[in-house]
Order: C-alpha cells, then sequence, then structure tokens
DNA sequence: CGAGCAACCTGCATGC
DNA sequence: TGCATGCAGGTTGCTC
C-alpha cells in the first residue's frame, strides 16, 4: 500500500499522539520482519521529540535515540485502544503513557523496525538516498543531469531511491504520463526540456495525493486505513486496456524493470527532444 | 560502475 | 467448493 503519500499521511496521523509524549513500553510479537527487530529496553520510558520522515522511513526521534520505521507493501501503523486484542500479522505495539496504543500491522513482513544511538540520517539505512521529491534540491535539472550516463529506462529511473525517494510505481507511471514522456525511454535520451515537466510531474503529483489523503486524516483513528488519495482518479495505473483522458487512445499494460506499468502509445510519444524545440 | 533479476512474505482475484 | 496460478503499492543484494 505505501506509496509516499500515505507514509507522509501516517506520519502526519500519528506524530499528535506522540510527540512530547513517554513512551510507556513496546510489545514485538514478531521480529522476524525485512530485518530481525532488535530493540533496547532503554526505548522504555523515554520521550518522544519527534516524528520526522525521510523517504518512505518514518523516524520517531526520542531521548534516547531514534526509531526508524518502513511500512514496506503491507506495512502500516495505526492509533487504536490499549485494550484492543491484537489481531492477525499486528506485530509490534508501542505504548505511550497516558493511554494510547501505535500498532504495527503488516502481513507481508517487508517492513522494518530499527533503532540507533546515532544521527539517525547516518543510519545504514538512510546514508545513501536520493533528494526529497518534495525539497528544494529536486529538479529537473537534478534529473537531467543525474540521468546523462543512464541507459535504463527513465520509469527504473525515477523510481531509483539513489537519484530521487518517494517515487513508488503507481506515482512514477501517473508523472510520466502528466509529462507525455514514455516509460521505456532511456533515461539518458530524455532532454533538459522534458525533465523539468517531469520534475513538476513528480512534484504534483505527490502533492496533490498527499493533500488528499490528508483531508482522511481526522478520521485517522478509527480508519480502517484506507487513504483519500486512493480514491483519486489515477489516469493510468490499474486501466491498461482503457481509454486515455487525455488523447482518447488505448492503454498499454507491460512489465517494464519488474514492474507492471501504464501508459499510452499515442500521446506519451517520446523522450520530449521535439518539445524541447516548440517550447 | 550500471543493469537485470531473485529474494523476502501473505492475501486476493481469477480460472479451472 | 477446492485448488493452482499469478499478481500486488518496496527495497536490498546478488550476478554479470
Amino acid at each position: 500500500m505505501p506509496e509516499l503519500p500515505e507514509v507522509e499521511t501516517t506520519r502526519r496521523g500519528i506524530a499528535p499522539f506522540l510527540e512530547r509524549r513517554s513512551i510507556e513500553r513496546l510489545v514485538v510479537r514478531e521480529s522476524r520482519l525485512r530485518w530481525p527487530v532488535d530493540l533496547p529496553e532503554s526505548l522504555a520510558g523515554c520521550r518522544v521529540q519527534s516524528v520526522g520522515r525521510r523517504a518512505k522511513y518514518i523516524i520517531i526521534e526520542t531521548t534516547v535515540g531514534a526509531l526508524i520505521i518502513h511500512l514496506g507493501m503491507s506495512g502500516s501503523l495505526r492509533i487504536v485502544s490499549p485494550d484492543e486484542p491484537h489481531k492477525v500479522h499486528d506485530h509490534i505495539d508501542i505504548h505511550i503513557k497516558g493511554g494510547t496504543l501505535i500498532r504495527y500491522n503488516d502481513p507481508r513482513r517487508f517492513g522494518s523496525f530499527h533503532f540507533t544511538a546515532d544521527p539517525v540520517l547516518n543510519h545504514w539505512l538512510l546514508a545513501n538516498l536520493g533528494v526529497e521529491p518534495l525539497g528544494n534540491a529536486f529538479s529537473g535539472e537534478h534529473l537531467f543531469r543525474c540521468s546523462r550516463k543512464r541507459r535504463s529506462s527513465v520509469k527504473a529511473f525515477i523510481m531509483d531511491g539513489r537519484i530521487v525517494v518517494g517515487v513508488g510505481n503507481i506515482y512514477a507511471a501517473e508523472a510520466l504520463f502528466l509529462a507525455r514522456i514514455r516509460p521505456t525511454t532511456a533515461a539518458h535520451r530524455v532532454s533538459r526540456f522534458a525533465y523539468a515537466e517531469l520534475a513538476q510531474a513528480i512534484r504534483g503529483v505527490l502533492g496533490n495525493a498527499i493533500q488528499v489523503g490528508g483531508t482522511t486524516l481526522r478520521d485517522f483513528v478509527n480508519s480502517d486505513g484506507q487513504p483519500g488519495y486512493f480514491k483519486q482518479s489515477l489516469n493510468v495505473y490499474g486501466r491498461a486496456g482503457e481509454r486515455c483522458k487525455r488523447c482518447d487512445g488505448v492503454l498499454r499494460g507491460q512489465v517494464l524493470a519488474q514492474r507492471s506499468t501504464v501508459f499510452c502509445p499515442k500521446c506519451q510519444l517520446t523522450s520530449g527532444w521535439e518539445r524541447s524545440y516548440l517550447g
């Protein structure tokens, strides 16, 4: 489930229940996640200073160190009543003093929980990440410069977390559609102009999804976990064989770099060279 | 160095 | 109804 917007929505949802509060205890029922979970006793009794995010990692900074949480493909963090019986795949509980319980559920166990007492951005999971797509360092120029020797597809390129983080399979397809770039194009053949459009499209599609997801935040406590953005109209993802909303062409689905991809062969024509001449 | 692919898991939709 | 198959929103780490 989680692409960047859902992670950010989750972060915003749990932050008010954590910040400036004390952790009472942690319960780990299943430690076999993406990596073995090994959390120190010292977390019990510590105080949460902030709930941040880097890429798709939620970072809970405390007085003794930081929790680094990834939701993988199927993970979620929910606020539940502390006497709520745990269900299947409810792997980890964070009990907050005063009665709140933050519960981590992850059927596929592709997610992860780490703890570090060092500066959190030095952690090996975070040390080599690319720029934030909604941050100042992200631009068409950044994409253009990073792509000059990249022969892989532009879709795989923008999903490479060493270049830019947080662009998952859904939003990669959507952004390429908005920028009218064919996902199969080799990254080094995409023009500077087209990358400028692509960067804007990535910002827009992620930003909008966060805004829409944010509208469900008021229900976060009782939420079934499906954020509003999931219902927003997607232009291409999941619509192979249907009509393009822009030009009425028939959307084509294909597997690219092992991920399902959908695009419009009629209006996602090229790498953008000719449009650069048209301005 | 870059590129392609296997692997980690469960749940769900589909088809026989 | 039961069972086999294929596919799913992520990421690392292996091989070539």
